[in-house]
RNA sequence: GCGGUUGUAGCUCAGGCGGUUAGAGUGCCAGGUUGUGGCCCUGGAGGUCGUGGGUUCGAGUCCCAUCAGCCGCCCCA
């Protein structure tokens, strides 16, 4: 199990619970900057809330969710994805108010039943943005540059953005002719995969990673010329923005993603180097996705990035973001039981005052007290013995630095512990 | 879903052809220092050998299944 470890017991590196808060925490101030707010869903929805959306004929939902059944018999699901749980939530909580945006963000664990590698697991966790009320290639343009803001904070700069405009259900029919037209008398050259996904997805087979499929369908007509009218506009208004704002991108005809829901824009952040796990987030529009979920028909689009994968980029590129220090300001070291008890008592008026303390609770020896307090990286051993508290004092040691032991009482401790 | 590989102490790993009380390093605990961390020395505790079956007089070792990690494919974050 990937489980997310202290700082104190060093394991792989990207495991560090503190990197973890690093992370999230980048990606809620530049959130935060753009005026998204958090929302949190629960772990669980109905079944047919992500059939309906992410598509029937995905990898996703035909074989990759955790699916079971209630005591009930109502069928539920550990969500595979982020934005389908936050739709529902909009619509339900009516967070839509006329006319106007509505500007989320969430950090959510996500389940896929699948095969597990590096980068790759079972249970992992996205955070994400989603827009929802505005079809301007305004809003796109921002939330790429969301995206691409929160790796440049991380200072993840081996990237690479990749768009691509999967049409709308205007032009996309007519499109998906063409593709039929011009796969058809090259089935047998393609992977049974691919032959699948003539008859089930066609779009799909642009995505294959089959070099036989990508050298048979290398000339294939491409989505980004057979757009209707709005959708055309849409993209090259997007594209203008993109260079506007100064953010290098590569058009990518064969982008599909693994969602059936998107419409028009279609985005992937790639980490180059990093062999079979290279995308590190991705997203795109979904305009009629709201609909499709039982609301009014309300145009949206959303990203979603893989913390584990941005954590394992940052491990592999010798990134080091600043941690929380954990180290307690004090330990108390204590000689017998009176002096553990007053202990006790030091240790909540310390913490009250705002002192990162702590103290050992069994009777261990003085010498195993101070060796705990070195490891733990406190700054200061306070020394409680009978000798000084029979003058209400306390000896403090600078474990750090080299001053001299000395002598304080026992009332001015917080004082001279919070300074 | 497919292929490869690994699973032994908290951690990193040894354990020729199956054979008696399963080892090392590190970490942990105690002592050396009757009340003082890091360095050093000595000692100690700690293991259902991933799990479940099977073969055998006898399995950490061989066989099967299963779970988990890692790597590749597919797909995705």
């Amino acid at each position: 199990m990937n489980d997310v470890l202290p700082v104190a017991r060093p394991d792989k590196a990207w495991l560090h619970s503190a990197r973890w808060r690093a992370v999230e925490r980048v990606f809620q101030d530049v959130c935060r900057l753009s005026g998204y707010r958090e929302i949190r869903t629960p772990v669980m929805e109905s079944t047919e809330l992500f059939t309906r959306s992410i598509g029937e004929g995905t990898d996703i939902v035909s074989k990759e969710m955790f699916s079971f059944e209630t005591r009930g018999g109502a069928c539920v699901t550990l969500r595979p994805e982020g934005t389908a749980p936050v739709i529902r939530a909009y619509l339900e909580n009516g967070l839509a108010s006329e006319g106007s945006l509505t500007k989320l963000y969430y950090i959510a664990r996500v389940y896929r039943y699948e095969r597990g590698q590096k980068g790759r697991y079972r249970e992992h966790q996205q955070t994400g943005v989603e827009v929802l009320g505005s079809a301007e290639p305004l809003v796109d343009a921002e939330v790429i540059s969301l995206a691409v803001e929160f790796y440049r904070r991380l200072g993840i700069v081996d990237t690479e953005l990749r768009i691509n405009s999967v049409g709308c259900p205007g032009c996309r029919p007519g499109y998906r002719e063409q593709l039929l037209d011009f796969a058809r008398p090259l089935l047998d050259q393609m992977s049974a995969d691919n032959r699948t996904r003539f008859a089930t997805n066609p779009l799909r087979m642009l995505d294959s990673k089959e070099t036989q499929d990508r050298q048979a369908l290398q000339d294939a007509p491409r989505l980004v010329d057979a757009l209707c009218g709005g959708c055309a506009a849409h993209f090259a208004a997007l594209c203008d923005l993109l260079r506007l704002l100064e953010i290098p991108f590569s058009l990518d005809p064969h982008l599909v993603r693994g969602f059936d829901y998107y419409t028009r824009t279609a985005f992937e952040v790639v980490s180059r180097g990093l062999g079979a796990m290279s995308a590190i987030g991705g997203g795109g529009r979904y305009d009629g996705l709201v609909e499709e979920c039982g609301g009014p028909a309300t145009p949206g689009i959303g990203f979603g990035i893989g913390t584990e994968r941005c954590l394992i980029a940052l491990e592999s590129a010798g990134i080091d973001l600043p941690i929380d220090d954990e180290a307690p300001v004090a330990f108390l070291v204590a000689m017998g039981p009176d002096e553990r008890a007053r202990a006790a008592r030091l240790l909540l008026d310390l913490r009250r005052a705002g002192v990162s303390c702590d103290a050992d609770y069994g009777a261990r020896s003085m010498k195993a007290q101070m060796r705990q307090a070195s490891r733990l990286g406190a700054r200061w051993a306070v020394i409680l013995g009978e000798d000084e508290l029979s003058r209400d004092g306390c000896s403090l040691k600078d474990l750090q630095g080299g001053a001299p032991q000395c002598e304080a009482p026992l009332a001015s401790l917080v004082e001279l512990l919070s300074q």
